[in-house]
DNA sequence: GATGAATGAGGGTTCATTCAT
DNA sequence: TATGAATGAACCCTCATTCAT
């Protein structure tokens, strides 16, 4: 790669960071594209020599993180059993909660607006939780978990790991945690983990109670 | 009441109607007053003739919802055993996620943006949560639940019964529900409540297992 | 006169010193009747009740006040001699303009603007400063007084004592006068008196010198 | 200088003549930023291209305006004679009055409404005025002129050569100068000179009498 | 008389985007 | 590539005025 590309590359990558930071605040509408530039560290008018659009590039950025997170949260690819599938899982989930929570607020806002951005993103997202769902029927048929509804189960699971990037300030808030530092994700997933272990009728461990 | 008064306070009510409706949607800077004013039934400059600016209708608008929530939402003034506290506690949100999904989606923004105006509202909210962890510790001591730890009980019950209204949108895709339609709103009850009573060592007819 | 009309005219009075207060500071254009008649004490709406139009009490106030100037400044009528008139107009002149400085500052507003509400009132005051240049006139010839420009002397009286009321700010400041506290008259009046019996050839008693 | 900096420097210059000729004319708040730019022969949002705000032109303006003056008009930095220097400033004060009047209203209505913009500009203004009043002194003291009160001195010269520039339309209709043609400077500045000199016990040649 | 309500026009300012350099 | 300049549309809000009560 020529150094031309690799700062070009640089240049897109800020951009991206930067319009997932200002989008996950302020909305499509709200969020200027002074702000985005301002943000990238670079003019307004270098930002719009590398977008087509603002809302090109809210759509570019909805894709990118969609795609990474078919490949981050995967509750059938392993093969794993359930309380090592639901335990790594609620890890990965908070871990990135915490560590990256623009991203979870950028997608909870666009899911606030009734998702007008997402419809080519429904298919994909629906066959992985679909996947996840006979995960799951598997393990219940198995008699390695409890009956659970597959779906809400998920979307449970989902809910209570990506809170933690929407509602950080209310949680450090309520956690006593200052702005600088961050949040005990330990004690966070540990209560997540059991959480969704004894509905399954597991302990910590993975035994059967 | 004269007719006058009557007439002024509905607007005023369709006014807050339409405000928690746009600010959901597209967040303070988002919503242009236009919006407000059409969604709202009036004109611009009519409603300019009742708000002292955008950001002050916010603010009242914050603060309503707010104050509404310490009334609907409160896990320890009910003199209730844990099963039916916990049972109820979560009907009524779910209920009043599906109903009003955009009050919670206003406060889902207001949290994603950094709760830059929540500054008046932090204590008596403070003072809820604080209320309901002694009565979950309480619960905990006379052995009535399994230990939890309160604050992130609390935290991850309010997780789950907010995440149907911000997320209506792909829930409604997952689970096959129409626009149109309500959703199945005993389904996601049943589902939520048998999660956290299982968590606290209960099945649904709050007996320890 | 009936109460009712006593109330009336005190509220139009009320209006006519706001209106002077207002437009002195502001000018036409920059006064708002909701200023006008915050400073009345009335609501915009009954400010609007009294007056046909913005531009109207405009012209209704520059009317009132180059009509009370015309009978408050002549320096013909008084049939005294040279060094009395010009004492006793400086003196006049000069109080006025330090106890009623919004009535100078608004006529001055006017001129500033190229005075283009002032057509229906130039000829009066035409008359009055034509009939002054006789005066003076008569006095030179009489041999009075020394030769002077009739009227560039008028306007040179004029401009000294309007311009403690225009830059009192400034006056103020120089003179370290506080803002709540007269300023000296008698000192800004004795040196303005000398200035122009001195241009006449007269000492401060109106011996020729 | 490149071209693109010549013309940067053009408009912005166009922009300031366009902001003292409308701020003169209906002070700050009755000037639309409009106006300006239509005077300027630009359009509205390329005026807010090149300015901050209304009222940060209005500072700039001020601020030039201010240190201008303190330039041109200075009394004490002549090591003439008296006489020369009273005539020559006077001869300045009016030329400048007649040829840029606009400059002179617009701190006239400064002036009148308060001076609420003047705070940083009383410091240097004082210090030329503390100056000359120095100046006269020892003119006095030397014998060379006849006693005067200083400082009202100055206040009256500066009164009778603004005056000509606020008061243009007044003064044009009174001495018969049709609007397009230039007003008898020379006639002004005789009477205005022979004036002050007269007070200092002057003839125009600079003999005591 | 007095007042709350209403409005079309216009206020200052920012916006996303384009273009010339 | 990068940037200063430019613009038409839209932004929030205030205005002078009218009207019903």
């Amino acid at each position: 790669m020529t150094t031309a590309k690799i700062r070009r590359s640089a240049i897109q990558e800020a951009i991206r960071d930067a319009a997932i930071r200002e989008f996950a605040r302020n909305g499509l509408a709200g969020t200027s594209t002074q702000a985005i530039a301002k943000s990238a560290g670079i003019s307004k008018a270098q930002l719009h020599y590398y977008i087509t659009s603002k809302e090109d590039l809210y759509q570019d950025v909805l894709g990118y993180i969609v795609s990474h997170w078919r490949e981050l949260f995967s509750l059938s690819s392993s093969l794993e059993d359930p309380a090592e599938a639901i335990t790594n899982y609620i890890r990965r989930k908070v871990e990135h909660a915490l560590e990256h929570p623009d991203v979870s607020r950028f997608f909870a806002n666009e899911m606030a607006r009734g998702a007008p951005e997402m419809s080519a993103h429904w298919a994909p997202l629906s066959a992985s939780v679909e996947d996840a769902n006979r995960t799951i029927r598997g393990w219940i048929d198995a008699g390695k978990i409890a009956p659970v509804d597959p779906l809400l189960f998920q979307i449970n699971m989902w809910a209570v790991t990506q809170h933690y990037a929407e509602y950080e300030a209310q949680v450090r808030m309520l956690m006593g945690a200052p702005d600088g530092q961050p949040m005990d994700a330990d004690r966070i997933a540990a209560e997540a983990t059991t959480l969704f272990l004894r509905r399954c009728g597991m302990d910590e461990k993975g035994n059967r109670i």
